[in-house]
DNA sequence: CACTTGACCTGTCCGC
DNA sequence: TGCGGACAGGTCAAGT
């Protein structure tokens, strides 16, 4: 489910939420939701207490003070939803869009010694937690491959149009959806940066002038800045720790908008295609496909 | 190596 | 109403 505004919106919450809790019990699904062992659980998590939540890429990780970090991946329907005591005492918060956890999606519950909870909650199941030693996290496989961060300074025009250089012959929405190309883009905002720099997302990489790179970078920055301002986009699965959507699809201006005006030309309707494989939409008449 | 496709899961929606 | 198939905000492994 979430691209980087989502999970950056979910690690703001849990920083501010979790950092100095101590954890006092992990229950967890058998299998790969989290597929550490039991001992490694009571030796390096329970006891332990967060001293950070960081991300990188679409990837959470949660440091504690054995040294040890909780690294998840949130998927397709994962979420991370933080419960306070008082829940049970002066009931839910009214502004919470979860039900009494856990529930049947819920797949990992982490306690801690004041009496809150962290439940990750995953339907689909495509998610996971794992335990890793922290100075082990840079060595993840995924963690060498995975492309520059979108929105750091060091992330230039130049950086993307160099690194789509080893995807010439795809499309560039395959592209970009290529976390090893750069980290963070996905789904919604593969589209709305592509509609944003007027680019056919089934253009090939090689057919792609200097100056749409130009464009697609600034969109891509652009549109993921106002996508964590506005807390994420939220379909029915998406919610942030406190159990709360986002509001992005309020700005969206292509992505699942088929049937409604483009916002350059009212009377041009936005239209739902398939390109690598995923939902793509477009507006026939500013996005061209070039060849 | 680059590229595409299917697999991983569950739930929902849509057409017959 | 029931059923089959497609599809869903992501990655991997395996195939060509």
């Amino acid at each position: 489910m979430p691209e980087l505004p989502e999970v950056e919106t979910v690690r703001r919450g849990l920083h501010r939420l979790i950092i100095g809790r101590t954890i006092s019990k992990v229950t967890h699904d058998t299998g790969k939701s989290f597929p550490n062992s039991e001992a490694d659980v009571l030796q390096f998590v329970v006891g332990a207490n967060v001293t950070d939540v960081r991300r990188r890429a679409k990837v959470l990780l949660v440091d504690l003070g054995t040294e040890y970090t909780l690294v998840i991946h949130l998927k397709m329907t994962g979420q991370l939803v933080f419960v306070g005591a008082e829940r049970f005492g002066a009931g839910h918060p009214t502004d919470s869009l979860v039900g009494e956890l856990p529930d049947r999606s819920t797949r990992v519950t982490i306690d801690f010694q004041d009496g809150t909870h962290l439940y990750f909650n995953d339907q689909r199941k495509f998610g996971w937690v794992k335990l890793y030693p922290t100075v082990e996290v840079p060595n993840i496989n995924f963690m060498q491959k995975v492309g520059p961060e979108p929105l750091e300074d060091h992330f230039t025009a130049q950086t993307l149009y160099d690194r789509l250089q080893r995807r010439k012959n795809t499309t560039i929405k395959a592209a970009i959806l290529d976390q090893t190309v750069l980290a963070g883009v996905g789904n919604i905002y593969a589209d709305e940066g592509l509609w944003g720099a007027c680019i056919h997302p089934a253009t090939r990489v090689k057919d792609v002038s200097r100056d749409q790179v130009n464009d697609l970078w600034r969109e891509i920055r652009e549109v993921m800045t106002l996508a964590i301002e506005k807390g994420g986009s939220s379909n029915h699965t998406y919610i942030n720790a406190e159990g709360k959507k986002g509001s992005y699809m309020d700005f969206a201006r292509a992505f699942r908008r088929e049937g409604l005006g483009c916002p350059r030309h009212p009377e041009t309707m936005i239209e739902k295609i398939k390109v690598a494989g995923r939902g793509t939409h477009i507006c026939p008449i500013c996005q061209v496909q070039i060849r």
